[in-house]
DNA sequence: CAGGCTTGGATAGCGTGCTATATTCATGAT
DNA sequence: ATCATGAATATAGCACGCTATCCAAGCCTG
């Protein structure tokens, strides 16, 4: 019954993640952008014209949080959306000369943040520590499509 | 200038964090808890009539996270706040019988979570990932109270 | 004791995640 | 051609994290 929050990986991982998310967002923000529009920049950066389907693919959120992150960077002058030229239905989103500008100072802040964060492993133990979360999130995934959240009856 | 997400320590935390979250929210929400509830439930079934106070140093969130997650708790029967004895300004939150009960099916809802989520990883293997997780998190919090982030001038 | 600083808490406002639902266009079968 | 189904997006509503502000109570110093 009793239960050790220090050895739970759900709570590290809770805690973790929002001091990165809490690091990152300091570094970005004199730069105009939060963190789920830097993430959506990673994107398209690498592949402008993206339609949002794809978008939410490659990381991983719902449809409506992509929506929702797409209609604020639109707002903010990172993105125009415009009609697919083959689907009626959707809209690819095209970055503007001010989302491109910003690349080397936002991907330049992350990387310093992933530094400092790890700055107290070894090389190894980073490499380790990475490959752990990817195997842990598979595994995640994995049980999310597959098996439905059994009945703690 | 190119950046890799899956060899990004904060994208991975990031993405981890939310499929943690996701498949504890899917266990708990029949028991009528949401995870911030939980984390709090954790603290209050080891020590009952603690203050917002230290609710939030315990659980390191800011104090306006702490004063609405305490309130939607109210709002659904898990505890109720008195004054606190000695602080005209402090508040005690103590427990429902209610509350009380969920403890034994929350807390193994949330150790089936995490054993799914390590379930491909060796015993050693996770000993090691939740021992980095710790480390990471300590690093970041002294960066945080220590060294603002850097100019990135 | 008065005035000012500190501390506990509440509230407003926003970003990002979620679920659930609606809308619109595409497509395939009759 | 129509009609049903499916796919792409939008929207409402909520949880939970944050910053910034405000209020009230404690406390300390002159």
């Amino acid at each position: 019954m009793t239960f050790d929050k220090t050895a739970s990986a759900g709570y590290l991982a809770n805690h973790m993640a929002r001091l990165f998310a809490h690091g990152l967002q300091q570094r970005i923000q004199p730069l105009g952008l939060a963190p789920a529009q830097f993430m959506t920049l990673l994107e398209l950066w690498d592949a402008d014209g993206l339609t949002q389907k794809q978008l939410r693919d490659r990381l991983d959120v719902e449809q409506a949080t992509m929506a929702n992150t797409l209609r604020r960077m639109e707002r903010d002058g990172l993105i125009v959306r415009r009609p697919h030229p083959d689907d009626g239905r959707a809209q690819q989103a095209w970055l503007t000369p001010a989302a491109r500008a910003l690349r080397a100072a936002a991907t330049d802040a992350a990387r310093d943040q992933n530094a400092r964060a790890l700055a107290d492993l070894t090389e190894a133990e980073a490499a380790a520590f990475l490959d752990l979360m990817r195997r842990v999130i598979r595994t995640l995934r994995a049980a999310e499509d597959g098996e439905p959240p059994p009945d703690p009856a």
